[in-house]
RNA sequence: GCCUUGGUAGCUCAGGUGGUAGAGCAGGGGACUGAAAAUCCCCGUGUCGGUGGUUCAAGUCCGCCCCAAGGCA
C-alpha cells in the first residue's frame, strides 16, 4: 500500500489542477514542493493556485516573506510533521511541486540537522573564492574531501563552497549515499509527449501572467522593500524585472526573457525528474491517471 | 542610376598579411543532499549569398549577378 502521493513534471504541465481533483476524490490535502510558491504576495508569476477557490486544503505556500532566507533544510522540518499528520489522519499526502529537491526531501531520508549553514564561514568562503578563484577553492576542497570533489565540478562553486563549509565547519563530507525512500510513495509525472506542446504551453501562460498583472505585482514587492538581492527574487517571472525597470531592456524583450528562462527551468526540471525510475509518466492530467489514483488510495 | 557597407551554424556576430571555419545565445543531453525557479558539466559540417576567374590552395584577392541597409542624385 503506497503511503504517499507525488505529482511532478515541469512548469506548466497541469500538476496543479490535476492534484485538486485528486484531493477531492481522497478527501485529502495537498503539499506543495515549490520552492517559489512559499513566499507571500509572489502569486502571479509563481503561477500560485488561489486556495480559497478550491476548497482544498493546501500546505507550505504563503509561509515567509520575500525578504526571507529560506533552504531545503527549513523545507523539510515543515513538511515532514505535516506528512506525519495527515498519515495519522488516515489521509493520504498529496505532494505536489517542481522543487524535485524539496520532494527528496520528504521522501528520502536527508539528514540536514548536523550540517547546519553557517553564514560567517560561506561569506569568508565567498571572499577568498573572490581572491584566488574557483580552481583554489576545488583543490582546497580536494584535500580536505576527495570524494566530493571529485563529484563537484571546479566551476560549480556554489557547492564546492558548501562542501567546504561541511568540512571546515563539522569536519563532515557531503553525505551523498544512495539511501533508500523513508515513506511509500506513487509517483506520477506529466510530459507532453511533444516538447514544442510544452513550451507553448509554457509561453501562452506567462502571457497571462502579463495580462493579469504581473508587472504591478512585482512594482508592490519593490515599493514594498524587496530588492533584487532578495533570494526570492531570483524567480523566473521575477528577477527578469530587473533590466526591465532599469531600461536595458523593453517589455517585448522582458516577456520573452521570461519564456526562455521557463523553458530552460522545465527541461532541468525534466532531468530532474527522469532519474526516479518508478515514476509513472502521463502525457497530460487524464482519467487514465486519476484511474490510476483511485485503485491505488481509494480501495477501502 | 551611382557610391558605401554588409550578406558566415536556428539567431547575433568573430574570422591580421589566402591554407576547406569559431564564439555567445537558442536547441539537445546530463549532474544535483541547507541559494535548487539556484548552480554547474557535455554536444557546433555549416552549399562561408550566387557565379566565373587568379592561385598548388579563396570565407579571405579580382569580375559579374542577386539581396539588405545607408548615402548621393
Amino acid at each position: 500500500m503506497n503511503k504517499i502521493l507525488c505529482i511532478v513534471g515541469p512548469t506548466a504541465s497541469g500538476k496543479s489542477a490535476f492534484a485538486i481533483e485528486v484531493a477531492k476524490q481522497l478527501n485529502s490535502e495537498i503539499i506543495s514542493a515549490d520552492s517559489m510558491q512559499i513566499y507571500k504576495h509572489m502569486n502571479i508569476g509563481t503561477a500560485k493556485i488561489c486556495q480559497a477557490d478550491t476548497h482544498i486544503k493546501h500546505h507550505l505556500l504563503d509561509i515567509v516573506e520575500p525578504f526571507a532566507e529560506f533552504s531545503v533544510a527549513n523545507y523539510q522540518t515543515l513538511a515532514l510533521p505535516i506528512i506525519e499528520q495527515l498519515i495519522k489522519d488516515n489521509k493520504t499526502p498529496i505532494v505536489c511541486g517542481g522543487t524535485g529537491l524539496y520532494i527528496n526531501s520528504i521522501l528520502y531520508p536527508l539528514n540536514f540537522s548536523e550540517t547546519s549553514k553557517n553564514n560567517d564561514l560561506r561569506d569568508s568562503l565567498k571572499a577568498k573564492l573572490n581572491e584566488f578563484g574557483a580552481e583554489y577553492m576545488h583543490d582546497w576542497l580536494c584535500r580536505l574531501d576527495t570524494v566530493s570533489a571529485e563529484k563537484i565540478h571546479t566551476n560549480d562553486t556554489k557547492r564546492v563552497l558548501r562542501a567546504l563549509e561541511i568540512n571546515l565547519n563539522f569536519g563532515l563530507k557531503v553525505n551523498t549515499e544512495i539511501k533508500q525512500p523513508q515513506y511509500e510513495y506513487l509517483m506520477i509525472g506529466f510530459n507532453p509527449n511533444d516538447r514544442k506542446t510544452l513550451y507553448d504551453r509554457i509561453d501562452n501562460r506567462v502571457d497571462t501572467m502579463f495580462l493579469n498583472g504581473l508587472t504591478t505585482e512585482v512594482e508592490n514587492l519593490i515599493k514594498n522593500g524587496v530588492t533584487f538581492d532578495c533570494q526570492s527574487m531570483q524567480a523566473i517571472g521575477y528577477k527578469e524585472f530587473k533590466q526591465y525597470f532599469s531600461g536595458d531592456i523593453n517589455i517585448t524583450e522582458l516577456k520573452e526573457l521570461i519564456k526562455q528562462h521557463s523553458r530552460n527551468y522545465a527541461k532541468r526540471q525534466l532531468t530532474w525528474f527522469k532519474k526516479y525510475n518508478d515514476i509513472v509518466w502521463f502525457d497530460k492530467p487524464c482519467d487514465e491517471a486519476i484511474t490510476l489514483v483511485n485503485n491505488t488510495f481509494l480501495r477501502k
